[in-house]
DNA sequence: AAGATAAACGAATATTCGTTCTTTTAAAAA
DNA sequence: TTTTTAAAAGAACGAATATTCGTTTATCTT
């Protein structure tokens, strides 16, 4: 029997968060992805059940990198200062590794599509809370509702991020997130949780 | 000569605002939508050239509201934690007496539509712009570039908003946003800030 | 080398899309 | 009341949509 050329469902998958990120969800017909991918249309058919097949596996596979990548080098037991700062450099690093996916997953958040689905759980894990709760523990930093944490730990990180992933100017030229601004604003939040 | 019911105007909007939150953009078709506002197709184009244009002007009508509920009550030469706390409220209500809008307005802001449009200078309006430049000057908030500025003062509000808009649930029960909440986050972002 | 099997293809399917055409209707102007 | 004019309707348009069908092709097994 012929063998699956791996290779094309790499295609099919790179191609079409490319376009979903250029053009967005109503941008991604079948047609489109399957000339892009230098393919058949019914070839898709093979790795992929249905359009929304594909953009549930897109968004998991997308979801499966950046879990990856933000845990990397991250231990539950770090105290609360290097611990967090790692995240934030994990997740600016990804964002920088895998824009397209970064700009998918953004898209995909903040469509309706996610909301018949039940996928949002999955999306703090069980390590962050782990790993709060020793800090909170050894007094590193305030005890807080895990909503009001996040939304001060991650909240400036990500509207600076998504400054950065747009080019938005605030005033004149564009901006561009450098290394010394995002400290700078690490060293704000830790004084906003300090116990 | 017969008159325009203006009635319908708003009806197509409310129906194409309703459908894109439930469905997202390419849930919105003319012929659904006529049903829905319950016209025919053709009435649409009186009113709107387009879906594109009818898209545009679902955006700026959003964004119209948005800005004049947003600055109810604000002054630019306000002290920095009065005035920080009314955009503050001020948002946090809008939220609530238009949640479609803002829902909405969170989907097309993350959609590559508004790429190809320029939108997005309007979005942080110069009264604010001033605003922060006299309660710097007066000593009572940090010196930072407005990016990061922005995303220390509005980062958190608006990770706990889509938290509460989402009824995302980072252990349990689902998050419902309080006023106690809202005021706590607050306080944690002006100690941040502090100079 | 021959046969088997699934990958891959490209054309064809029915449906839905945005938009326009033609006709009817209602209200303002005469 | 008659005329005029644009609003509103609904059927119709071609183009594009997701998916499937029948056939061909490549590679593994025998």
């Amino acid at each position: 029997m012929r063998a699956k050329d791996e290779n094309k469902e790499a295609a099919i998958r790179e191609q079409a968060i490319a376009m979903i990120v250029a053009e967005g969800f109503h941008g991604l017909s079948m047609q489109k992805l399957a000339k892009a991918a230098e393919l058949s249309p019914s070839t898709i058919y093979i790795y992929y059940d249905s359009r929304e097949d594909l953009l549930n596996k897109l968004f998991f596979y997308v979801e499966e990198v950046f879990n990856r990548e933000t845990l990397k080098g991250f231990d539950a037991r770090m105290h609360f200062e290097e611990g967090l700062w790692i995240q934030w450099k994990n997740r600016y690093r990804y964002s920088k590794e895998y824009p397209l996916y970064f700009l998918f997953a953004e898209q995909f958040r903040n469509s309706p599509l996610i909301r018949h689905k039940d996928i949002r759980e999955n999306r703090f894990r069980s390590a962050m809370q782990e790993f709060v709760y020793h800090a909170v523990q050894r007094g590193e930093v305030a005890d807080l509702t895990p909503e009001v944490f996040w939304a001060m730990a991650y909240g400036p990180f990500y509207t600076l991020l998504k400054f950065h992933m747009d080019q938005s100017s605030m005033s004149g030229k564009p901006f561009a997130l450098t290394d010394h601004k995002l400290k700078q604003a690490f060293r704000l939040v830790l004084k906003a949780l300090e116990p």
